[in-house]
DNA sequence: TCAGAGCGTATCGCTCAACGAAACGCGACG
DNA sequence: CGTCGCGTTTCGTTGAGCGATACGCTCTGA
């Protein structure tokens, strides 16, 4: 009880889940009882349980996620269906582009990825799906921001990271931003997350006119125009939406 | 100890968490406990502690899978870095056939998919992202089943579920059919796993020529016709097995 | 209108699963 | 050879988790 929350079996089991980050595929250990603040025992016992569990597998001297989680990831109901819905169109603006396009939703203070389309081989983007952004240097974020009062009040008011020398780490200037996308409804980024990449994104409203996610394409700045796309990316969000609204009202029987 | 393995907190949250199929969204308290055999106090209890942790959340009127679970599957290593070497080349083999696009790996006696492309609104196949499917029924099973003999005795050895009246269900018709694939390479299904579809489906050789993952093209029995894109999927898969060969060679640093 | 079924939620002592300190065996390093 | 960091095992203590029980609510049908 000295500690945060970690007194339960099952907090300390999802402590030691979350230490993975999106690029291990292999963790000791010993980095597991740093990350997670646990003891050496409690570690190496429940992650033992987890390998039972098929959560977790061995790998060669440490451990993994494995595909029992990938499993029941996919399970989730909001991002599955949201997926499924969404491909289609995604896969028809990734052909009519040949730019990575992206469709994130908001969770707590930052952009998920669902999906991500394109883009492997080109240019080298941070995002991934399942990966967490920070909203205020994403378009995609910037879209969630515009159309949400609160949370953008929220982030506004606790200090903005700098990821790129090209974020837009001063309130003011966000705000100023963020104005000019809840009136336009387009969102553009230009190398604030990532230097190189530019993007622009289009909010996707769900049956009572709420930002449920959000679309975008990027491409490396060098050569990429974001007003090019402005028209499909805003028929592409359209279109889902009004999908999305016909499922939700129909699935209620 | 009396058994069913389910004498820990932590097994009980996963039978909890496993017990939400492909499509639910709502799952009722009463059914969790009738899914999962345990006591309705103790998934009331271990259900709360699952949305504290934010692998469930509550909905309407009981619970559903959350964001959380999402965002730990697509961490799990095997699984994201197929998905994301494939992409491209599942993207290319869509665009070039228009046809529903499969990449699948097996986990144990099933087949799992890590991408679907296309195929939203065409057919309705029966495939999902991080679904299970059968071996015998797929052709994607069916390459494994054809390059793996222990695997393929084991399923052989067992009654083989009909899902159509064209489910190959005999052992022996099923064991002429994998000897052609493992000779030619490629495997087919015709109605086999859902009436309407057929599939073609080829291996993805890893650096020691195992059978790393399968992918397939499928389409609407009426007009799809398979051999059409033998060619295409055999250069699909034999690329993207030379990219993870590269890959797994080179990050061993 | 009332009995009862089914639901989510709350209570409470008992008990055993989980805890963490400690120690062990091992390989790597200097 | 000492020792450092690692994975693994042991063991006595203890409180987290257990499930029987009960409560209040909302249906539904008699």
């Amino acid at each position: 009880m000295v500690d945060p929350g970690l007194n339960t079996v099952l907090s300390k089991s999802v402590a030691i889940l979350r230490a993975f980050n999106s690029d291990d595929t292999n963790v000791s250990l010993a980095e597991l009882v740093r990350r997670t603040g646990l003891h050496k025992a409690t570690v190496f016992r429940l992650a033992a349980e987890l390998v039972e569990l098929r959560l977790l597998e061995k790998s060669e001297s440490g451990y993994r996620l494995s595909g029992g989680m990938f499993e029941l990831g996919m399970r989730a109901a909001v991002e599955r269906t949201l997926l499924e819905v969404a491909m289609p169109f995604l896969q028809d603006l990734y052909e009519r582009t040949h730019e990575i396009v992206h469709l994130g939703i908001r969770e707590g203070h930052h952009v998920v990825y669902v999906a991500k389309l394109g883009g492997h081989r080109q240019v080298r983007s941070p995002s991934r799906v399942g990966g967490r952004m920070p909203m205020h240097c994403t378009a995609i974020g910037k879209v969630f921001l515009a159309h949400d009062p609160i949370v953008r009040r929220e982030i506004l008011s606790a200090p903005l990271e700098r990821r790129t020398p090209h974020t837009v780490a001063t309130p003011g200037r966000l705000a100023r931003q963020l104005s000019t996308v809840t009136s336009t409804g387009v969102a553009y980024e230009r190398e604030e997350s990532a230097l190189g990449l530019t993007c622009i994104a289009v909010p996707v409203l769900d049956e009572t006119s709420a930002v449920c996610a959000a679309i975008s394409v990027a491409g490396p700045t060098t050569r990429f125009r974001p007003e090019a796309h402005t028209a499909v990316l805003r028929a592409t969000g359209a279109a889902l939406g009004t999908i999305l609204a016909r499922r939700s009202s129909s699935d209620g029987h």
